[in-house]
DNA sequence: ACAAATTTTTAGATTTGCCTAAATTTTATT
DNA sequence: AATAAAATTTAGGCAAATCTAAAAATTTGT
């Protein structure tokens, strides 16, 4: 597979996403930043290749085959977010360019590898799901902090309250977009929470957990 | 710059090593599995934009200009090896291919927290010099282990007595080709060395450190 | 030194991925 | 339902990087 191949099936996938419907031409050009004309010339040829289903001026769908394309493809650059992130200190919001090179590299053992380097993760910093090597994954929902089942971890996408207090809050407490949480225990008396943040414990108050929305998996 | 110009200009650079001097085409041509008439192309587009001094039928060498891409090449490619082999666990021999990839990356934070991640290494798993940033770097030298100077460190290349039972003993100790060996003291008596290997430290004798070669920095 | 062998370059095609402009099909509007 | 608007495809071309075949320059051998 070419590097633009890879770059249409995946656009393809997530354009698709959810009831995986088919994607127009016009929707694919806008994403790829290209013409309409050069996208169906590549749609024809993915086509041959057996990757995606595709009539003439119906849209397309990727193809079993074209779905595990995509589902690797995305594995990739997931893992390679979670691996900038947690060993080279980028932040949440400066790994995307990085990691849409690092996804075309080819070596299943380097994926591997990789995976097994990092504690073989869930989600990624922006607390999407990471595809198993053999493409299964799970759904993730945003969830407040306080409705998080308590074993569960989840990565940090947004505050319900903006209000300075509550994000100098945040801020005196280390707690970032993109952090990963994981609910230790809860009070059953107060809702106070205990949790795992960056390898530390802190305790949290009902009230701080009912305004930071997180994103977890299942 | 291109994939492929920068696989020219790596492929100059290596050729063109040592006195520098002009490299031919067709010497390029090989090294870049192509035909001689696809490198008299290249050379052409690469002279047009400042990498390469060329004249008609003599050959090239690399620019000033051309000579500091291709050092940040040698750089990225060397800190990807190390990275695979301290990191992932890949064998000093099965490192190449996949950072041939790799090396065309292109950010240069990637690099420097890369760079950081791993502890700023002076040599890659081969033994071979990994240029700075600015692109200087030390010329590396092989030398046997028992005339490395206290507290140095190098990169295991080779053995000199290639008998059975040293290689079995170095089998044992878990010394093996491309581990990282830092000499710690030397006893004057003996000569026997006080190393640290892959962070455990072992005494090994003169003998065993005759007969071992290390690549090592300056 | 000069013919033969080798190396290098040029000329003309090919493939991939893209473009513009024009034609075609589908969708929306009245 | 007919026509206007929008979406999609086709046709014809372009640039990058390669190829084969042939021409030109350099090097080698005697």
């Amino acid at each position: 597979m070419t590097l633009s191949e890879e770059d249409y099936i995946k656009i393809i996938y997530h354009l698709g996403k959810g009831d995986q419907g088919t994607v127009s031409t016009n929707a694919i050009a806008e994403k790829m930043e290209t013409k309409p004309s050069s996208v169906s010339d590549m749609i024809k040829k993915l086509s041959e290749k057996g990757l995606v289903n595709y009539k003439k001026y119906q849209g397309v769908t990727l193809s079993e085959y074209g779905l595990k394309v995509a589902l690797s493809i995305v594995r990739k650059h997931r893992l390679w977010e979670v691996f900038l992130v947690e060993k080279l200190e980028f932040s949440w919001d400066e790994v995307h360019e990085v990691a849409e090179q690092l996804e075309h590299i080819k070596s299943e053992k380097l994926i591997d590898m990789l995976d097994k380097h990092l504690g073989f993760p869930q989600i990624d910093p922006h607390g999407d799901p990471i595809p198993s090597k053999s493409g299964e994954f799970k759904k993730s929902i945003k969830r407040l902090l306080n409705e998080v089942p308590i074993g569960k971890e989840g990565i940090c996408v947004g505050v319900k309250d903006s209000s300075p207090p509550f994000l100098k809050f945040l801020d005196k407490n280390k707690i970032a977009l993109g952090d990963s949480i994981f609910v230790v225990d809860k009070e059953e008396f107060d809702g106070s929470l205990h949790i795992k943040i960056r390898d530390v414990d802190i305790r949290i108050s009902d009230q701080i957990a009912s305004n930071l929305y997180l994103r977890i998996i299942e």
